[in-house]
DNA sequence: CTGAATCCCTTTTGATACTG
DNA sequence: CAGTATCAAAAGGGATTCAG
């Protein structure tokens, strides 16, 4: 998964810092971009199409306004989220994937399925013993 | 991708508390799991097989004793990774992933086809280029 | 409606020292 | 080797207020 280094081993240069040594692991890099508490439910919510600040907000219950804000901002630094301002009043703002962000489709429907396959059976357990 | 619920529309109560809800959605609930700041790398590093605990640290240079240790024990406690102990002198405790962690494979996997197509690419650039 | 700014508290994380 | 304990620092996050 690795290709160019020996993550599993002893090759890796200690002497290099973080954000150095993430670049030459996707996977570490990936998780450097998405680890936020509540960017992967942004990005989840935004798969099936764009999504107005309010909309988001209601989708995602327990965040805050404040967070929303932060974690729409880094998406959008990270080039994974679209902003666009609709310059009428009152204001209008429409969030969505960039192309970048709609890559993340195949990790979120392999976590959706992890999720339903490993944790979300105790809603129809019983109907399906029955 | 949440076949129970409209997260996307006005539908979810917003009455239940967020573990009740995070149920509901797989996504959100797999996010739960693993969310930590360093529970996908660990998991990332058992994928091609059982490590012991001074591996991982070195496999992972920048977590400290104290938080590998943490995030194993949550790791385990979701069921997500196995704690072998041989009973010797100096002690040996090997880490792998159950089969519900190695479940895993395909988000791991889709994780690094994106961070090797979005953003590895600084490495080759020039490479692919010339 | 969207969102910036402030204040303040909680959780997370790191550094260090110690142990079977 | 594989941890645990303790303390301190930092980051994360919530509530509220204000504004275009």
């Amino acid at each position: 998964m690795c290709d160019n280094l020996h993550i599993h081993g002893l090759k890796m240069p200690e002497s290099m810092d973080e954000e150095t040594r993430s670049q030459l692991c996707p996977v570490v890099y990936a998780v450097s971009k998405l680890g936020g508490k509540w960017k992967l439910i942004v990005v989840h919510n935004l798969i099936d199409g764009p999504l107005r600040f309010g909309e988001l907000r209601r989708a995602i219950p327990d965040i805050t306004q404040r967070m929303l804000t932060l974690t729409l901002r880094e998406l959008e630094e990270d080039g994974i989220v679209n902003r666009h301002v609709f310059e009428v009043v009152p204001p209008h703002v429409e969030y969505s994937l960039t192309e970048v962000g709609q890559g993340l489709e195949s990790v979120m429907s392999s976590l959706g399925d992890w999720g339903r396959a490993n944790f979300a059976q105790k809603r129809n357990a019983v109907a399906q013993t029955a």
